[in-house]
RNA sequence: UCCUCAAUAGCUCAGUUGGUUAGAGCAUCUGACUGUUAAUCAGAGGGUCCUAAGUUCGAGUCUUAGUUGAGGAGCCA
């Protein structure tokens, strides 16, 4: 039997039609109205149930988050809250749900906490506020793929597991075959890996890029859209220990070129959600609006989710270099005052968040690209500015998220990269593959990675990261 | 990893100065009602007060340790 997707029923003209639904009931009413929800879209269809004349022993088994299959007609709603409903001529349970079971978990009908839907994250997708965020969540990850396949990159799928250990982008998973219980060792009692599964140590990737770039010295234009791992023991709600990674990478691409990528495509992906999504984003509007009202005046948001996505879209982002942001922060109330926990004095320190949060929610209060960082605080494969002192990085930071994108012009010249390297004690040997692209037709080239659940976090306007990722992994946590 | 706060019914919470049988709303169940929209009305059931130790005649309440959660910081995307 073939059914129809509520999605497509709510705005159908088919009236007197018959249609099948098959989804999980919300809330069944007066022993009448049940609410169906198929996922589809977050409204529910509205489905009448002549109780008259349908047997007592199937109207009770008609309850919250049964699954059921419904045959009725399509018909022009008489109550108010509805355009259409279904009048029911048959209804089939596929899934009981006992009620006294149901009620000890979050589908039970009322408001939950966050808190709790998280401890129940295999069922956190059936609410309406999950259901939100997963649906956005997928068609951002469509609007990406969509962008880059738009304006020619190609798709780069760059390993999982890493035989280099040198990506420097943090703590790694190890991955390995032997038995730990039992690990072969060499004769100074150290464990062998030479005789593990690939020979050698592995771990899981902590980035894409460095893969990405060697893609890009070929394909001209690439992306990565893939998992990432870190070993972290980070604690926030901005971190996971697996998360989303989106890393395009252009040869013939400088700094400007990049950052002009980065905001093209940050807009474009929410434009998309903007105009794809607009039932779920007025849900999410509504529910961030509710709850800032129990929230002091200083915590609420500063305008409505949809308007913030629009203002994104509709406005530049505000470009500096760290030295005239460091000129704004030492000359900035807060820090003329000693508010800022970390005072600003001298070119060169490295910002913290307050910092970054001063820049874009106080000072600019919109998007900032911030470029030019100091050698120092940035990564070895950066490249070094004329002055010597600074490099090429950039990174694009968000209100109430932080930095949403990293990514920098990459050092070409053979040269400075071994002086960069050497520096930093970074075996020539482990990345004698990358040094390769530096001897064999270098050229500019420049990437940047963005944290897809930050943006997911930005467009839903949650506050948490653990719940715009259906099973989130942080330290102590791998349940599911 | 560090700092701050919290943990009481299925959920959200109240619980006075340490004192009798630990309460409310929602949810669930039973009945009534039947064009409802967080349905409504009446009634019922439901508790390892996070865990362990301690102080005390007496601990949900005080002390210590631990566990779990939240917010912030660091690391970063």
């Amino acid at each position: 039997m073939t059914h129809t997707p509520i999605v497509e029923l709510l705005s159908s003209d088919s009236i007197h039609q018959e249609f099948t639904v098959k989804g999980w009931v919300r809330s069944f009413r007066a022993n009448q109205f049940v609410a169906l929800n198929d996922g589809s879209t977050i409204n529910n269809l509205q489905c009448v149930v002549d109780f008259e004349n349908t047997d007592p022993a199937l109207l009770k088994r008609i309850t919250v988050g049964a699954a059921v299959a419904i045959t009725g007609t399509l018909e022009e709603s008489q109550g108010g809250g509805q355009r259409v409903e279904i009048k029911v001529k048959e209804v089939e349970i596929e899934g009981d749900a006992d009620p006294e079971e149901l009620k000890k978990t979050i589908l039970s009908p009322k408001r939950h906490t966050l808190e709790k839907l998280r401890e129940q994250a295999h069922l956190r997708v059936r609410t309406n506020t999950f259901g939100a965020i997963m649906r956005l969540r997928s068609k951002l990850s469509f609007a990406i793929h969509e962008y880059f396949n738009k304006n020619g990159y190609y798709h780069a799928h760059t390993p999982i597991i890493t035989g280099s250990d040198a990506e420097g982008a943090g703590e790694m998973f190890r991955v390995s075959a032997l038995d730990p219980e039992n690990p072969p060792r060499k004769e100074d009692g150290t464990i062998d890996y030479s005789k593990d599964f690939f020979g050698k140590e592995t771990n899981l990737t902590v980035s894409g890029q460095l893969e990405g770039e060697t893609y890009a010295l070929g394909l001209g234009k690439i992306y990565t859209f893939g998992p990432t791992f870190r070993a972290e023991n980070s604690n926030t709600s901005r971190h996971l220990a697996e998360f989303w990674m989106v890393e395009p990478e252009m040869a013939f691409c400088d700094l400007d070129g990049n950052m002009d990528l980065a905001e093209d495509f940050i807009k474009y992906v929410i434009n998309y959600a903007l105009e794809n999504c607009q039932d779920d984003l007025a849900f999410l509007e509504e529910r961030q609006t509710k709850e800032d009202q129990s929230k002091p005046a200083a915590e609420r948001a500063a305008m409505p989710l949809r308007e913030k996505l629009h203002f994104i879209v509709d406005n530049n982002f505000k470009r500096v270099s760290y030295t005239e942001a460091i000129d704004i922060l030492r000359n900035s109330k807060p820090n003329k005052k000693k508010k800022f926990k970390y005072p600003i004095n001298e070119w060169g320190a490295d910002l913290q968040s307050e910092h970054e949060r001063f820049l874009v929610e106080k000072h600019f209060k919109c998007p900032v690209i911030l470029f030019d960082y100091p050698a120092n605080i940035k990564a070895f494969y950066m490249r070094l500015n004329e002055d010597g002192k600074t490099v090429r990085a950039m990174d694009v930071l968000f209100p109430g998220i932080g930095e949403m994108v990293g990514g920098s012009q990459r050092e070409e010249r053979l040269d400075v990269l071994k002086e960069k390297m050497a520096a930093l004690d970074i075996s020539e040997e482990e990345l004698s593959w990358y040094l390769d692209t530096r001897k064999f037709g270098t050229c500019t080239h420049s990437g940047f990675g963005l944290g897809f659940e930050r943006l997911v976090l930005f467009v839903t306007g949650m506050t948490n990261i653990r719940d715009v990722i259906p099973y989130p992994r942080f330290p102590g946590h791998a349940e599911f």
